[in-house]
DNA sequence: AATGAATGAGCATTCATTCAT
DNA sequence: AATGAATGAATGCTCATTCAT
């Protein structure tokens, strides 16, 4: 996971290392953790297959984290943020928000691609740390009606119809909804068709729907 | 449970019992599962904690199942089947495509706004029974395939571009993804739209799409 | 245990087998929770060593206990009942009071020199269970209270000075100390005195006191 | 504990320090024990609670004891002392026995009351270092045997019957253990007497015991 | 002298499952 | 069919102690 980009580390709940050793320790044992909990899930995971693939003392977990749901949260909280980064890098360049939706999505599933694990774990949270994953959809469904609305503002996507506030949130989720489950079929389940090909389906869908344009 | 429609018991695994009041006891140990498995989540539901509920000795519990794992699948099983049941009976006079998105949509997020416990425990099984959580997602998926290629081919909903088969198969499971996210915002962790305003949100989003359209 | 004298069993906490199996099988735990917290104290002794000691499988501990903690204290209330049954039915018979104090100590110390183990249980509940150890030594003085006072009001004892009440606490108090320290080291530490002397010793100084008496 | 008198330190055990700097950190972990055993009793009590309140980093304990046992072992000594010293503080210029005897409780009571840690502490030396807890109440009897015996021969005390030496060293005991439980009682659960007033009550019980003096 | 990261033995507790009645 | 006592594998966590810096 060290590659997930950004500067990552603290994140939250573990006890700050104070020399080089500690955080080259603290490190390892993120990684393993993340390896653990994606191959075995939170339930069938232990502290000690951590230990184990990080090549330390089991008591070494402890030094680091209080328990084994807390090195979790991290984990869940580091990779939603790995996950946002990664996405809003692939965004940034985009000229408007359809050409946003499609590089997003596309970087998205690639990204699942690579790192099942991390999508795993993310999803596994619903049932572990429910407070996290919660936490995980609000803000990316917060960041995206965002994006919506200002889109929206700039004339670059119609309003829909009754009050704006409410159209722009659900079709966050509704669209947020929509490339989870891509992720999940095309990314992680299945990787018959390219990235690019099921993002271009999807956003053909998002763009004008499924009624004909009357040209 | 009792009242999630359809024919209900059978589902499969349970050794069938041959008394009315064995048919009884199963009824009430299945009732007892969905509710300790509802609020409780799989690994925190103790076999007593459903054998308590259903007021029946621990031993009892194995007269009618081979596990604990078993009565989950048998549950997941009974809840997509109840589920699938419920949004095509809601369906089922629509007249045409669109208008069957409109009300089964809305007929989904009105469903898991009263059996919470069955959207928690579908998704769970992603991670206690994977094979069921596949089978409930692709036997979904696939009836939703060929309602979308058979209005394709009927002319109510454009083709888009490429191969259609891959096409209509990624608006599948793209639409189930809007739905389920949907479903779990504005059904579960807040309800302050109405089923049937998040319907017509989505609904518009579904059929026209983010873009202007062009008349 | 089984020996302590009493109807005993009930106690507290545990819970109630139901079969007559069951309850044999909670009488050899109790005896062998004795048996392992008197001859390891309470942070040496192990579930285990209880287990190993009862012949029974661990799980079966907490089929009746909830925790080790809770075994002590319902240990510690059996014995300090059992102490209290003992010393009473060796007092019941006394002519007056300081003929029942004779009695009581020398009862006290023999059978503290014939279950030290219990000796050592109530007291380290002093660091474990201290609820239970104030409630055994308030029990204990408040009866030794009563018995001053009524001794007192027959006349059969001086009333001191000052406030009575006070006095007949206090005095219960003292006479306790003395009893548990005689006890501790005539009684366990060093058996070279005979509970008789001891008590003959102890009953001179309790009723005529250090000062000469002035005939 | 600092000011518990005496020349402190010392005790045993612990490695002498050669520095300044080093006499004042012993100090400070040895008032950090001195707390943290206080108020967490020997098990719950942890090396981290000693050096956290002490300032110290982990480590540096070990600088200066060998275990745990050792620090407590060398605070049973130190306090130990501490309550003789104090004791035969306040007894010195007592003009016989009897004088003594009120003097001293009196004492016990109001430093029991001042240093609740202390008392506790020995206590716990009776499971965690047995060794220590008898030397500690066998000097304190053999000093309480020498009064006696003192004042026995210079006839301000009784004599008893039998043996004299068995009679000293028990009536010592004896009443040892009445100060012992006063001092719990009325000095650590509850304060609601004075310790002059307990003094009073058990003085005269021990000058005169329980029976009517014929006068 | 002081630091703090690393160690690992040790143990309580859980609970699904079995089976004799 | 129903009961509930008995089983024991499995594992998270604690914390005194060591030791390299």
């Amino acid at each position: 996971m060290a590659d997930l980009g950004g500067s990552a580390a603290a994140a939250a709940g573990e006890k700050e290392p104070r020399t080089e050793r500690g955080r080259k320790t603290l490190r390892r044992l993120i990684d393993a953790a993340a390896a653990e909990f994606g191959e075995r899930g939170y339930h069938e995971a232990a502290i000690t297959g951590i230990t184990r693939r990080a090549g330390v003392a089991l008591g070494t977990f402890y030094t680091y984290f209080e328990s084994k749901e807390e090195v979790f949260r991290a984990l869940v909280r580091e990779m939603s943020r790995a996950t946002r980064v990664h996405v809003a890098e692939a965004v940034k360049d985009a000229r408007d928000r359809l050409a946003a939706e499609r590089l997003g999505l596309e970087a998205f599933i690639s990204f699942v691609r690579k790192h099942p694990e991390l999508y795993r774990i993310i999803e596994e949270a619903q049932f572990v740390a429910h407070d996290v994953y919660r936490e995980h959809y609000l803000t990316f469904a917060e960041a995206y009606r965002r994006n919506l609305a200002g889109a929206r503002e700039r004339n670059q996507i119609s309003a829909g119809s009754g009050d704006v506030a409410e159209t722009d949130e659900a079709r966050a989720w509704a669209l947020i909804g929509m490339s989870v489950f891509l992720g999940m079929r095309y990314g992680i389940w299945d990787q018959s068709l390219s990235p690019a090909r099921v993002a271009d389906i999807a956003l053909q869908l998002m763009s004008d729907g499924l009624r004909f344009r009357s040209v």
